[in-house]
DNA sequence: TTGGAATGTCAACAAAGCTGACGTATTGTA
DNA sequence: TACAATACGTCAGCTTTGTTGACATTCCAA
């Protein structure tokens, strides 16, 4: 549509044509089904789903954490993530602990099976990372991640970045 | 877990740090929320889902195309394109044709009103795609696509590259 | 001590995926 | 020309994961 552009234009902005955004775009759909795809196999030989995995990797990043706290970054409501909640802390996957200052709160870790299992599941899904990572070379890796990180919620960004360089 | 790299290894591996590799992870996630958040906000007032939009987007994309066509690039069953498909049609926003060389085969198309709500779609879609390709600019735009592109699945990739560079 | 915040639970519902089975029209082939 | 395969649509039923709304409990803090 925007095809033909006006030569003064220059190769500079030859990025934000309709059709490279549209690139983009479908890069994103077709990618993020890759992305979920090793964990969403191991998932569901365990009868788990993607919510689940969800809530063990950020348990696990940010051990200790609320329920309102794991809400927030997850951008559900209670009711469905009290749901997947449940079903792990049944597992015995997840530890939920009262909290010491403020009881109301419950505090949110990963037993040893929980560990386990976001093992498991990050390890598939760092694999296929690695792979493309590599294939593209470290100077595409720099931007991949500066797009993602400008494509977010500003209240994403946030919680992005607070858990950004947590040493593992 | 994999920092305290043996200096030997240089700086030249060190995107590929389990460290790293997580930080994409989350990045993908994070912005996979931005990256849907403008269209579900349209499709909700219509009580459409994302399905509608992807459906809508890719007929606008293949016009003509059959019904087998868009069940492999969506990678959805033909059950659950169906019913999408079917409201998309009664709704009057597709038109299904039947085939002139193979009479089972049904040709889709937007109709203008399709159409209008495809523009709408990917306009808000574009918008933040546009906000962020510009905020990180041309070389870390080529970056993002050549990592997403090496996260996709084979036979993914052979319908993305399929339809990269049909012009508008 | 009372109001409000944090948490959890019950019920009901919707979107969107899945499997399996079946019907119909059409086409290609033996 | 029969018969098998293909393309499509549909019915029924199930799952995951999201949503609202209502309500109870617990507990901090004014």
């Amino acid at each position: 549509m925007n095809d033909g552009l006006p030569p003064q234009m220059g190769q500079s902005l030859l990025f934000l044509t309709d059709e490279q955004l549209r690139k983009g775009i479908e890069a994103m759909f077709f990618a993020y089904r890759g992305f979920t795809a090793d964990p969403d196999r191991i998932l569901a030989q365990k009868s788990y789903g993607r919510a689940h995995h969800r809530a063990i990797h950020f348990i696990h990043r940010n051990p200790g954490t609320t329920v309102n706290n794991l809400l927030s970054i997850l951008g559900v409501t209670k009711q469905s993530l009290n749901r997947v909640l449940r079903t792990l802390i049944e597992d015995g996957l997840v530890a939920s602990a009262v909290g010491q200052r403020d009881r109301r709160e419950r505090h949110l870790h990963l037993t040893e099976a929980g560990a386990v299992l976001e093992r498991e599941l990050s390890d598939a899904q760092r694999d296929r990372m690695r792979v493309a990572y590599r294939a593209a070379g470290p100077a595409a890796v720099a931007g991949f991640r500066q797009v993602l990180e400008a494509m977010m919620d500003d209240e994403t960004r946030h919680h992005y970045e607070a858990m950004k360089d947590r040493p593992e």
